[in-house]
DNA sequence: ATGCCTCAGCTCCTGAGA
């Protein structure tokens, strides 16, 4: 079973190069982060023509979150219960046995700002939605872009980004409290090539000179880690012509 | 350089992203 999560930064604009990444990658699970559509605008018959069942959780303009399978999901949950969000970041689902979230984490801006707490309170939230639902479904990937770094390795400029965003103490520590939980990188289960970013900012050609940071991530249960066989982080797409920001990320995972 | 790109929208500038 092959789980990927993918920014798109518009799935209007990035279509058509989904369509050709899914073709060419035919995994089973894709979530897909920052739509920027209302739900009557997004092309679930494209998906269909692929074989993929869509359940998706659009926003105008901003945010937007979708989980495509080849099998149908279900009890699928928008946003996370309990915790009060305008916004449309969350989409659940399970496939296969296998718990998934997909999640667009808020940004945070700046730290100290008002988006800062934001990301803050929202990364609580989660918490303790993921905990339950692992007491729920012990089989659970965690995965989307999750706008924080694990640490120094993930970024291309640890030093001149100490405590900016993406990068600060309080983020991480949420993030390790989510891996506290009982879930794991799993990217990290596998020796990786040494500056492996997941994003590249589009000024200063960001990808030609590799100045990324991996912030978009898969994270797999305590139940998951012994069949985890693979993470990669394909930069094809990144190489288009008008690319996403972001790359996808795969996971592999062996019979359950 | 409070910028550099890219995207959406009450669109020809602004806010937000990361």
């Amino acid at each position: 079973m092959k789980l990927a999560t993918w920014n798109v930064n518009s799935l209007s604009v990035r279509l058509s190069q989904v369509l050709d990444w899914l073709q060419a990658n035919p995994v089973d699970v894709l979530a897909l982060q920052e739509l920027k559509m209302t739900d009557d605008k997004f092309p679930k018959d494209a998906f269909d023509a692929l074989g993929y069942h869509a359940q998706w959780f659009g926003q105008k303009t901003y945010n937007g979150v979708a989980l495509l399978s080849r099998t149908p999901a279900t009890d699928v949950v928008k946003n996370i219960p309990g915790f009060d969000d305008d916004m449309a970041r969350v989409i659940a689902g399970t496939v296969e046995g296998v718990r998934v979230v997909g999640a667009y984490f808020p940004n945070g801006q700046e730290p100290g700002s008002d988006k800062f707490e934001y990301k803050m309170e929202w990364l609580k939230g989660l918490r303790q939605w993921v905990k339950a639902e692992l007491e729920v479904t012990p089989k659970l990937v965690l995965m989307g872009d999750y706008n924080i770094t694990f640490d120094d390795l993930d970024v291309w400029d640890p030093v001149g980004l100490q405590d900016t965003i993406h990068c600060t103490e309080e983020e991480r520590y949420h993030l390790r409290a989510l891996v506290a939980l009982g879930l794991h990188d799993s990217y990290r289960l596998f020796e990786q090539p040494a500056k492996s970013y997941s994003w590249w900012d589009y000024r200063s050609a960001g990808f030609a000179r590799n100045r990324g940071l991996r912030i978009d991530h898969i994270l797999v249960s305590n139940a998951l880690k012994p069949v985890v066989q693979a993470c990669v982080i394909d930069k094809q797409p990144r190489k288009n012509v008008r690319p996403s920001d972001h790359a996808p990320v795969v996971v592999t995972l062996g019979p359950l």
